[in-house]
DNA sequence: AAAATTAGATACCGATCGGTGCAGAAGAAG
DNA sequence: CTTCTTCTGCACCGATCGGTATCTAATTTT
């Protein structure tokens, strides 16, 4: 995982991934079949771990809670001290050749998932009233998922954490932003 | 400049460019020296085309139209019918292995370039009373900067023209975010 | 303890990578 | 016409790519 998230999915060789696994090319093969499921193993496993953040931030009770929890949760996995900086599902295939378009079509998927569940919990924040009634889920979602996608390319340009903190602190300045 | 654009650095191969430049490998390599020297003529020519949008943004008037012009731009250029979409300073090497550390890092320093350059036109705001005297220059280019690079990454992934430039809008709602 | 499964190490596969050498054709300069 | 430069087309270089085969050592399973 940490290797497909700091040198991304085409820049990450099988002599690279192998031997951060400590494991032969046999057995890696043996267990996932090919580089592209390793990637999906990776992605998964990304998603419940530093990425777990999402999934903590849609429970909250409040939209602008939701909001916050999400880019201060960005902000600190893109710039953990002992993991790679910026986010896997940004940088682990943003531009690629033909053999890189399956991991990145799966981040654009990955990506695309977190944006509709932001979405959806800003609809029910609507629904419930937390949100007022002509606010638009479709743009709130866009625009805190904007803001992190930018954290992330900020984390991997070397921004310190409360660089960021202050940015996503920016960002939530007047919430909701209509 | 389409090639490393769609592709990235590391995706792109140099049959995929001399063939796109319709040219041969021997005079490419004739008139740039290697791979790694195209990629920053390439970038060069982005800046002075595509991203031309960021220096006339700096001339706005005001911090304000400053702003609302390199976020618009951001949109238009990341979106453009006819050319790859997101930003080639960006996705050009986001995350790479050896072989892309070189482009990887010029396209961070081309960023932080652009960044010094907003912060820089902030402080001239902030010095002429533009922008109030407690706004903090590096914060807001910093801002500004990561709401583009997200506008980038949301591109990337197939969001439209319009619906980025709600984002843009939605970011720009509090100027300035104090 | 015998048998069966797994893991290791290592060499190899065809394909492609970035980069180069060479032969010949085209065009300009004299 | 001759000479020089520059271009193309193409084969080629060593290295590395993702993926596989073989053969052996270790570990389970029975």
């Amino acid at each position: 995982m940490t290797v497909f998230w700091e040198q991304g999915y085409e820049g990450a060789s099988l002599t690279d991934l192998t031997s951060a696994m400590g494991v032969t090319r046999k057995s890696m093969y043996a267990a996932f079949g090919n580089k592209e499921t390793l990637f999906r193993k990776a992605l998964e496993r990304y998603t419940e771990g530093p990425a777990a953040y999402a999934a903590r931030a849609l429970e909250k009770p409040s939209a602008r809670e939701v909001a916050t929890a999400f880019l201060v949760g960005a902000v600190s996995t893109t710039t953990r001290p002992g993991f790679p900086v910026g986010c896997l599902g940004v940088q682990g295939s943003l531009a690629a050749g033909d053999s890189g378009r399956v991991a990145q079509d799966a981040l654009i998927a990955w990506r695309e998932d977190g944006r509709a569940r932001l979405r959806h919990r800003f609809q029910q924040a609507i629904d419930t009233g937390d949100l007022p009634a002509d606010a638009d889920a479709e743009l709130l979602a866009r625009y805190v998922m904007t803001v992190a996608n930018g954290i992330a390319v900020q984390a991997a340009s070397g921004a310190s954490r409360s660089e960021l903190q202050q940015v996503a602190d920016a960002a939530l300045r007047n919430w909701p932003p209509v």
